[in-house]
DNA sequence: CCGCTTAAGTAGCCACTGTCAACAATGTAT
DNA sequence: ATACATTGTTGACAGTGGCTACTTAAGCGG
C-alpha cells in the first residue's frame, strides 16, 4: 500500500489514493466512523492533504458513494450467467453477488443508501445509482416478455425484488443471517419464495 | 416535556425522562448523531446527570434498542386484524405497521439493527428482539397448518418475509420509496408478489 | 433535629475532528 | 534560470463529546 520508503514530497496521484484508502476503510469497519484525518493517516499523508483534492468531507463521501454504485453494478454484471435456463438460474447468482458486495463493503453499502447522511448521496435521480436498479428491471422485463414471469405491474415486482435483496443484504451486514452457516442458505431459501411469487405458474421456475 | 418552571433540584424520575428524550431524538433525526450531552440538554438537566442512571453511552443505547423492539412488537400486535379472511388481509396491516414503525422512528430502527454499533445491541439470542420475529413465524405456522401457505421449510419463508419487510422499511427510511406518493403503494405491490410466493396455489390469497 | 445516602449541578480533562492559513517543496512554462 | 502554479506539510482554532472528579441540594431514617 505504501510507496517506496523515500516517498516523494508530491504523492503523484493522491486523489486516487485517498479514494482507494477510503474504500478500504469502508470495506473493513462496519461501524460508521469515517474521518478525513483517519483517511489521510492511512494514506500516509498529512491530515490536510486531502483538502487539495476535495473541498470537504461531504464531497469525498459523495464521490465514494457514486463509485460504490459503479462497482456494485460491475459486480452484478460480472455475475450474470451466460445462458440461464431458468429464472432461478438467472436471478440466484446476481442476488448472491449483490449480497456479497454488501457484506464485503458493509460501511460503503450503508453510505450508498444513507440519503440524508450529510446529504452526501441522494441516489434519487442519479443515473449511476439507477443503473444498478436497471439490472433488476431488465431481468423482469425480459422475463415477462419471455413468459417466465407473471404479467403484473413491473414496479411492484421490482419493489419486491429490490426490497428483498436489500433487506437480506442489510441483515447479512448486521450479522443477523447467521452467515457462519452455509453462507447463502437463508438467501437461497428466501429467493425460492420470491421466485415463486415472481414466476409464472404455468412454467417451472 | 419540561416540568414546571420551578424545576426541583431532584428531577424525580430522570431515568425514564432520559430514555423518553432519547426516543424522541431517535424519532426525529434520521441522521445518526446521538450524544449524551444532547440528550441531557433536551431533558433539561446537566450534561453529566445521565451518568447517575447509566454507566455509559452504550448502556443507554442498549436499553433503548431493547425498548424499541418492545414497542415494535406492540405495534405489530395492535395491528393484527381480528378475523382475517385471507392471508393478504392478515399480513398487509402488520407489514404496514412494521414499515410505519421504521419510518416513524428512523434512527431508532437503525440502532436496533446495528449489531456492531458499539456492541450496543446484539439482537442475536435476545428474547425481546426475537419476540418480534415470532409474530411473523406465528403467522407462517398457522398459515401452513391451515393450508393457506405452501408447505415449505418455514425458515426460508420467514427469511423472505422478514427480508422483504426489513428491506422495504430501510428503503422507506432512506426515502427511496417515493413515499410522497400514495404512501403504501410500493409496499402493497411488493407484498402482492410476496404473497404469491408464500400462498398456496390451490387457494386464493 | 441530625447525619447519611441519593441525585443532581459545575467544572474540567482529554481526545478528536473539520477546516483554514501560512509555509515549503516540486514541477513547469517561459 | 526564474517566476508561477500545484501539491504537500505544519500548526492552529473552534467546537464537540465522553467521562470523571468534586460540590451542593434533597429526601429520609433515626
Amino acid at each position: 500500500m505504501q510507496d517506496a520508503p523515500n516517498r516523494p514530497y508530491h504523492h503523484g496521484d493522491l486523489r486516487r489514493a485517498v479514494i482507494e484508502t477510503a474504500l478500504d476503510m469502508l470495506r473493513e469497519e462496519k461501524g460508521w466512523q469515517f474521518t478525513l484525518r483517519e483517511v489521510a493517516r492511512r494514506a500516509g499523508v498529512s491530515h490536510a492533504a486531502p483538502y487539495k483534492h476535495f473541498p470537504d468531507k461531504a464531497a469525498l463521501l459523495a464521490e465514494i458513494a457514486m463509485i460504490g454504485f459503479d462497482r456494485l453494478r460491475e459486480s452484478l454484471s460480472a455475475a450474470k450467467s451466460e445462458a440461464p435456463k431458468t429464472l432461478r438460474d438467472e436471478i440466484t447468482p446476481i442476488a448472491r453477488a449483490y449480497v456479497a458486495f454488501g457484506t464485503d463493503n458493509p460501511a460503503l453499502y450503508r453510505l450508498m443508501f444513507s440519503a440524508e447522511e450529510g446529504k452526501a448521496v441522494g441516489m434519487h435521480l442519479n443515473e449511476r445509482a439507477l443503473a444498478v436498479f436497471d439490472v433488476l428491471l431488465e431481468i423482469l422485463r425480459r422475463g415477462q416478455a419471455a413468459g417466465s414471469i407473471r404479467k403484473r405491474p413491473i414496479e411492484g415486482q421490482a419493489a419486491a425484488g429490490w426490497g428483498l435483496i436489500h433487506g437480506m443484504t442489510m441483515l447479512a451486514i448486521d450479522g443477523l443471517l447467521v452467515p457462519e452457516k452455509v453462507g447463502s442458505a437463508p438467501l437461497d431459501a428466501a429467493l425460492s419464495t420470491l421466485l415463486e411469487g415472481l414466476g409464472n405458474p404455468a412454467t417451472q421456475h
